[in-house]
DNA sequence: TAGCAATAGTTAACATGTTAAGGGAATGGT
DNA sequence: ACCATTCCCTTAACATGTTAACTATTGCTA
């Protein structure tokens, strides 16, 4: 018979946006140094985590939608952050790479960045962190459980 | 000496993302037969919960930015599902309540609503879905610990 | 091999996120 | 009364989220 909401206080997707919210927070104040956004910084680090790779990959490992790929790649590429070169295999797909410019920003700013988690574990203590982390995974149906 | 990032697989930021992606996908897909959308939809949703009340605290309460609000009350007055006043008293405040109407489309959907939450319980477990809403309050600077 | 479906990616349109600036109204101190 | 400050809200500008339509290329298949 559960035909009512929960109070907008224990609403999954609030509290899902206001924890977003406040780990966002110490990191965008961080980005903000940099001059590329949240997303941006994402692509760069799935670039140097994994090497080059096509687009449809590097969406779905960046966890942004194919459009919004599209705009942040171009945006990218004016930067002179990555590359974008199209496969002479199969001439619809493009190959996305990481420049050394690309590379110095996360450089520059990955021991900072790493203090910032450290921050969050410390806050919620190691347990708890890593228990949020599958809790998580088991939300996102990419994830293979 | 942790100076190196988790792998994007272990970052926080994108489980959360996609966490919330996960939540979100069957929530959408119920609301784009209505019309509204999510972020209308959970400011009608509090305007239910709370009542008639001004813009600052609907933000608040809505977790969404000023900037945001404003037009979205905008969208929602036009479509005539809540009412904006100004406050005599103060006459830089506006009273924000939702007309009948506006009620009508989340009542005729609360069921519906309730079922996807019951579905996500029974994904978790109670007791883990319990634990995971606390866990995400932690990281919550608004909420008073 | 002509035709049709599937795939990779882009473009379009609209809503929201985010930061900064602006505008009108109350407030506090002088 | 005067003025700076603060407050509530709006507007602007740019980036992203989201869905749908579209292009180009490849693959399948009758």
């Amino acid at each position: 018979m559960s035909k009512s909401l929960p109070s907008t206080s224990r609403s999954l997707p609030i509290a899902l946006i206001r924890a977003r919210e406040g780990v966002m927070y110490p990191i965008r104040k961080m980005l903000s140094e940099t001059g590329i956004t949240e997303q941006q910084w994402r692509v760069l680090r799935v670039l140097i985590e994994f090497g080059r790779m096509d687009t449809k990959t590097l969406a779905d490992r960046s966890s942004l939608l194919f459009p919004s790929l599209t705009r942040i790649v171009a945006t990218l590429r004016e930067k002179g952050l990555v590359t974008q070169t199209r496969d002479d295999k199969d001439r619809r797909r493009q190959f996305i790479e990481i420049t050394p410019e690309g590379q110095r920003i996360i450089d520059e700013r990955t021991s900072q960045a790493a203090d910032i988690v450290t921050s969050f574990k410390k806050t919620l203590g190691e347990d708890d962190y890593e228990a949020l982390l599958d809790l998580l995974a088991r939300l996102d149906p990419g994830a293979q459980d």
